[in-house]
DNA sequence: ATGAAAGCGCTAACAG
DNA sequence: CTGTTAGCGCTTTCAT
């Protein structure tokens, strides 16, 4: 910035008007920096500014989701990043991997580069540094997930409501041997949604011995393996609710495995890409990522901006897309005779 | 820093010996200041560390690709995510959506914010910025997309090989009628992958009439338009080259419409989710996004340390998946009357 | 083994 | 409209 100021004969505190847009320059001069800025390729050096600046602002943001990798929460990276770009925020995005010790790290990578705010996804404790962070004027932002006990905003999808209206889709095509396969109860999305399950067959008065439960899968392959185990039992589900994309993508596997993909039903929480060219299908319970991620930047610029109401937890709606896989109807002998 | 320095009883300097590893520091003097680290929750500043330390580096990275819902550069992503975290380095994403000005707008953002290293996709044009940021010992790697005329290391895969070996495998199952759907021929990758086509084609003595070649297709809507446009017309393909992972997507679209999926061949250039569960499954041509994203981040890291070669150019092998739609028959009829 | 002083590139506060 | 001075939080250098 010297060097622009010395080529352009001002003062550094005149280029300094000049790359801000501050006003009270005059034109001619503004030229010659404007001039200097490009003969010299210079680029202001934005941290060096934050360091002296009254707001302390970095123009940054941190992200932590599932995983960069995962469709689901690329899209809520995607939208984060438009919203964040159209302010002159750049996005720091980690892997969470639902493994807590990466969650520490990845706020502190945060914290040591001064984020502005936090968009964060949990891997379920109770997170005890955001009231710090709070304290500090880092506002922080949950998406997908909604951590039992925080002061924080949160954006999620009702996961409960919407695991319950997919479940009794299946009720109502006649299902009564209903599995659910889930994540690790741990992560509170995961037991919002076995709730939500749970809520349905209870209500449709299903006994719990025909509704088996499955937790604790972890990825697809998990997924895979107890669905097989599940259709190779006594007594085989004639539906399937998954809890999660990944689980659903297992889940499917399973079924064409055993050549039952036409015969036993299945819903899937989470859209998957592919899922309308597949046969049958795929229904699922869509979340709505682009609008979480967009909502959740809205809540960390508004606070920013000093807004200071009380915590708002902030409901996305899910749609739910009838594909065919959830509208097969249970085999019409006595279910306990439905080996195949 | 110096709250932390006052409540140890110690001096700034000793202080940052601490929280950086250097040595020199008595057990006890550490200890206390680790006490005091805790107690007031302090983290590093390092952007302000990066303002006065020698090298100047901030430990961040920046990183274009074509957009971080992208399934094939969410994959480049973790894999560069893993390897820089790995170093206490942290990753800047944005997305390009082949727009040269949002890669300009990208770059910037990056230097302003004096990223240590640049992993980069571009739009296509000569990259002028180049040696300009090498020159300030900023290095540059590739991915992906090798621009023609640079002094910078990348990392890519032998796209005109790979299209040709796809191209050579539907003329191996007796198609003589070959459409190639393509991205826009401004991107290399496209226009390399175009020319593995053509070299296929020719080398088997196939006229161009019989194959048909569409680029400039966008998105997965503007393959589906394009195909089935072909589709219907008086000399429809027998097998069809997708060039890219969306227009794959597209292309399926257009065969299931015209019921066609069993009946005209399909190879597409990247893997996609799910393909193995299609019906038929898709026979593709898959890159290895993970090898790419650690290979550049490598580079990179070479670089920073003093690596002063000349630069590289990493091909990363590419696997040939046959799942079904790739291995279809020409219809044994005439081409000509082959409209079913 | 420790600390004091200087200065990285920038902007705030003020003076002209 | 423009420039000067000070200082953000840290690391360097050099003295102790």
């Amino acid at each position: 910035m010297k060097q622009v100021a010395a080529l352009a004969g001002v003062g550094t505190k005149t280029v300094s008007r000049v790359v801000n847009d501050e006003p009270n320059v005059a034109p001619g001069t503004a030229q010659r920096v404007w001039d200097a800025v490009r003969a010299l390729d210079y680029h202001v050096d934005l941290q060096a500014g934050s360091l002296r600046r009254t707001d302390g602002r970095t123009r940054t943001l941190g992200l932590l989701i599932s995983s960069v990798d995962n469709p689901f929460a690329g899209a809520i990276h995607r939208a984060v990043e438009d919203a964040a770009t159209e302010r002159g925020v750049a996005v720091f995005a980690s892997s969470l991997d639902d493994d807590a010790d990466r969650e520490e790290r990845a706020v502190t990578a945060f914290l040591q580069r001064r984020v502005d705010g936090l968009i964060l996804t949990t891997a379920g404790r109770r997170q005890n540094y955001v009231a710090l962070l709070q304290d500090r004027g880092i506002p922080v932002v949950y998406v997908d997930r909604e951590p039992a006990d925080t002061e924080a905003d949160s954006v999620t999808s009702d996961n409960r409501a919407a695991a319950r209206a997919g479940t009794e889709w299946l009720i109502s095509h006649g299902h009564r041997r209903i599995a659910l396969l889930a994540d690790r109860r741990e992560i509170p999305t995961a037991a919002e949604r076995e709730r939500g399950f749970l809520d349905a067959t209870r209500d449709a008065g299903i006994p719990s011995a025909q509704t088996p439960v499955v937790a604790g899968l972890r990825d697809a392959e998990a997924a895979h393996q107890a669905l097989r185990a599940l259709l190779e039992s006594d007594q085989p589900p004639t539906a399937v609710l998954s809890a999660q994309n990944l689980i659903t993508i297992g889940a499917i596997h399973a079924l064409r495995d055993a050549a039952l993909e036409h015969s036993v039903a299945l819903v899937g929480f989470d859209d998957v890409p592919l899922a309308d060219l597949l046969d049958p299908g795929i229904t699922v319970i869509a979340q709505d990522p682009q609008e979480i991620g967009r909502i959740a930047v809205e809540r960390i610029f508004d606070r920013l901006e000093g807004d200071a109401s009380p915590p708002h937890h902030h409901i996305v709606p899910t749609s739910f897309i009838p594909r065919g896989s959830g509208e097969i109807p249970p085999p019409s002998r006595l279910p306990d005779t439905s080996n195949a």
